[in-house]
DNA sequence: CGAATCTTTTCTGTCGACAAATAGAATACA
DNA sequence: TGTATTCTATTTGTCGACAGAAAAGATTCG
């Protein structure tokens, strides 16, 4: 592939490379444990190491790279062994997120949830997964932003990112059932929003939240001598 | 003062500005809005610019500074207009943080408890408000640490971070009050935390945030006029 | 005297090169 | 043949230098 673009905006060339090294890594195009080498990628990119490098900091900072000092740096493994602490994060950022956002949401906030509402239900027609996957988190963060806390969003994103790995493997194990009740479980969220409804949301979060856990952990459970990448 | 330590390691000197300007900014001894130059610290530290643009990579990550692009970076300012998202955030994870170390904590977590509460004790009988504030900030965080949740401990340490400078310019404003109480409920909390009462944890920790919300909240709605730095 | 334009200055962003550190290969030795 | 040691190769961490961008200052023109 031809990523070398000749002409760049001065500061851009960090920011180009944090972006697709994230979504590489979050849709396992680059599988936990693939090492990573700035040389590589500078000539991928047409451009010095040191810009790779910023993009490689701010990775690291998020937790989504691993660096042994002196030596290779990695894309970090999925825990699968540690896993209740990102459930229970998850189910408690998925309750506060929604409670919040049907207490401060604004009216000009409830287009774009519709509207991520309906790419998520197309995608899932379309059994994209990929593009299910990346549309069911966007959804979730604009109801986090709506509820306008930023310390929740950024927690409730990281959440989310992690999630989008361990997604792509549960899809990857079983292509045949796709979730047509989170398409209609999203529905009575934004209703609940809507309406303002603080303890409904609450309680459609969580319910929501513990549907997908179960679902996950379903797989993993069953699967435990599957060939899982480290 | 002599910063320029001739001989470091390898791969220290990021590290080493980090924790350094970490701990200027979050003491307030680089006040909100400070301009930060990378030629000036390079020559303080004695190094090139290299290793300090990655602490500020990494800063900026946290958000404890900003960057303009192009332009200059500097010490992030306090939000004093949208204190509820921070508070909100806090109590929960106060609230969330001690009930998972009632559940989750060993053995082996106690003595650190233990060793931090003498220490806070210690701080607030000296009237030390700096060392008060740092380690009040390190008894909860190894709390959230023997609660065994990464993710919160994460999203916790960066609120107790945030709210050290606050609390800096709380000490500054009003020196006469020292608050014993707080010494009194981290025993409750640390006694809760042993009898694995969960309700118990989740209660203290809610009163205990919000008693120091309050405290804050108090001198923020008495001093809208005073000279606080942006 | 004021406003617009040009110049200077002062940063940042990027580059290519070099040195230190480590892993692995090659070698020597028992 | 197995083990310890040296050597090599690869990759990171650091450096000094240069060019681009934006603000501050100087200059010209109305």
């Amino acid at each position: 592939m031809s990523d070398t673009l000749s002409e760049r905006k001065r500061g851009s060339g960090a920011r180009m490379v944090y972006d697709l090294l994230r979504d590489e890594i979050l849709d396992l195009k680059l599988a936990p444990g693939s090492p990573i080498d700035e040389v590589q990628l500078a000539e991928r990119f047409g451009m010095s190491r040191t810009p790779i490098r910023e993009a490689l900091v701010r990775l690291s900072g998020e937790g989504l790279i691993e660096t042994l000092p002196n030596r290779s740096t990695m894309v970090s493994a999925i825990d699968f062994l540690n896993l209740s602490p990102l459930f229970d994060a998850l189910v408690l950022m998925y309750r506060v997120t929604t409670r919040l956002a049907a207490q401060n949401h604004r009216a000009e906030d409830l287009p774009a949830l519709h509207r991520l509402h309906a790419e998520y239900a197309a995608t899932v027609a379309a059994r994209d997964t990929s593009a299910m996957i990346a549309t069911n988190a966007a959804f979730h963060a604009a109801i986090a932003e709506a509820g306008r806390n930023p310390y929740f969003t950024g927690l409730f994103s990281r959440l989310l990112d992690e999630s989008r790995r361990m997604l792509h493997l549960y899809y990857r194990s079983y292509e045949e059932q796709f979730p047509q009740r989170f398409v209609d479980e999203h529905a009575d969220i934004i209703a609940a929003i809507e309406a303002r409804d603080l303890d409904a949301a609450d309680r459609l979060g969580k319910t929501h939240a513990e549907a997908i856990v179960a679902q996950v952990q379903a797989l993993f459970s069953r699967n435990d001598r599957l060939d899982i990448p480290l």
